[in-house]
DNA sequence: GCAAAAGTGTTAGGTGTACACCCATGA
DNA sequence: TCATGGGTGTACACCTAACACTTTTGC
């Protein structure tokens, strides 16, 4: 190929992915020490430098795929930051994504390999560089896109229950929300499939699975419909 | 500065700016010949590459500043761009901004020394590269701002009438509005001053000017109001 | 006086929200 | 039989959207 723009200067990009998942009633998001200097052991979210011949989604599955195990995830661009002091190193531009993950998918063994820890969103604490800010304005957009799409259900095994679904709901917002009301308006997009089986695993009398039936939801969307909380 | 990560690739990082403007009822974008090769000559987005020691915002600036004489303008990341092959010069990373500006501060000189045309976004045709997907995600967010926050203000001189208000949103939103609704939402959220002065230009009778009032807009944002259409 | 755009309130319908009781089951 | 969480329908308040006539003024 020829070299058109070799006048031009060239940056350092980096992805840094907020890879969150939902357990035990809460959003948690994986973080990990920084493996390499500058900033070594800091906390912080998962990333890695765009290649040459690789695309910022192919970045995103790489590193995605190397701190969870998982190939195929949910994955949205929240921006791109590009102060120049923002990394302490060099001047890196980061193009920040989240993923949301099923955490029954998640291979444990990486938990030690990479020093990496699940980590409840209320109880994040201090994290290197400007990486709490990736953080905030991940979460500001991953409530928004919940509440007008349900994206949600990527956190979530591919069989749950309704009980399950409103706690999410409840862990993203951050509030409670009326049951009937949320159950209503979950059924009433008619996306959801109800499977004979039940969890009893949280009571007695058991709560029916539901599946996401994505080919319903494309005909919603591609209808222009949308839904709030 | 020490190089940390001096193994890592680095890569072209562009910007390019969907330059809006109101005109004629109707939403402009300001459009140029490109100036170098390759595709010299075919109608392009107006960009420029992101310079060792400039951050983002500045970039947008310079090209703003470059093709339009303005110097402060109201302007939003839409997204980055980075698949391996979207430049055919060579890889090229791009991020994405609008930026709207009130064009009775532009520099026409500019037309021509750029080659540059204000062309309304409903007959922009094909533009280079991936340029047309550029402008659709722009105007797709745009929509969505205007709708819930009052940037359309930046598209206006300093005084403007609701009238011109009214026509600036059915422009945006490609769809006739109801003008006493219109008239009573805007008003409502007590964020417009009411000048003395009337605008004769339209009318027999004048429609009264109006002005933005920015504190007034930062205090409602503040207690978390959003408005819709 | 008339043409042309500016300005002004009210109502019906729909959407969102609050709310309380019965059911199924395992221990 | 009882404790626990699952499942179900309605009434009211609020907000959105539809709608027509009067006012002002330059010609």
């Amino acid at each position: 190929m020829e070299r058109f723009y070799q006048h031009e200067d060239k940056v350092l990009l980096s992805v840094d992915c907020i890879i969150l998942g939902f357990k035990e009633n809460a959003i948690h998001v994986l973080i990990a020490r920084r493996k390499f200097e500058p900033l070594k052991g800091e906390r912080s979210l998962l990333g890695g430098f765009v290649r040459k011949a690789e695309s910022l989604n192919e970045t995103v599955a790489r590193v995605v795929l190397e701190y969870t195990g998982i190939e195929q995830v949910y994955m949205e661009q929240v921006g791109t930051y590009g102060e120049v002091g923002r990394d302490i190193g060099e001047r890196v531009v980061s193009v920040v994504y989240y993923a949301l993950i099923d955490m029954e998918l998640y291979d444990k063994t990486l938990e030690e390999r990479h020093n990496a820890r699940w980590v409840n969103i209320r109880e994040v604490g201090t994290l290197t560089l400007d990486h709490n800010q990736f953080l905030a304005d991940t979460l500001r957009l991953m409530r928004r896109r919940t509440a007008t799409r349900p994206v949600g259900f990527n956190l979530l095994p591919e069989k749950f229950t309704l009980p399950q679904l409103q706690s999410l709901y409840e862990a993203i917002h951050q509030q409670p929300l009326d049951k009937r009301n949320f159950r209503y308006k979950m059924l009433e997009m008619d996306i959801l499939e109800k499977l004979e089986e039940k969890d009893k695993s949280s009571s007695r009398k058991g709560a029916y699975y539901y599946r996401f039936n994505k080919e319903k939801y494309d005909r919603l969307l591609h209808d222009g419909y949308f839904f709030s909380i």
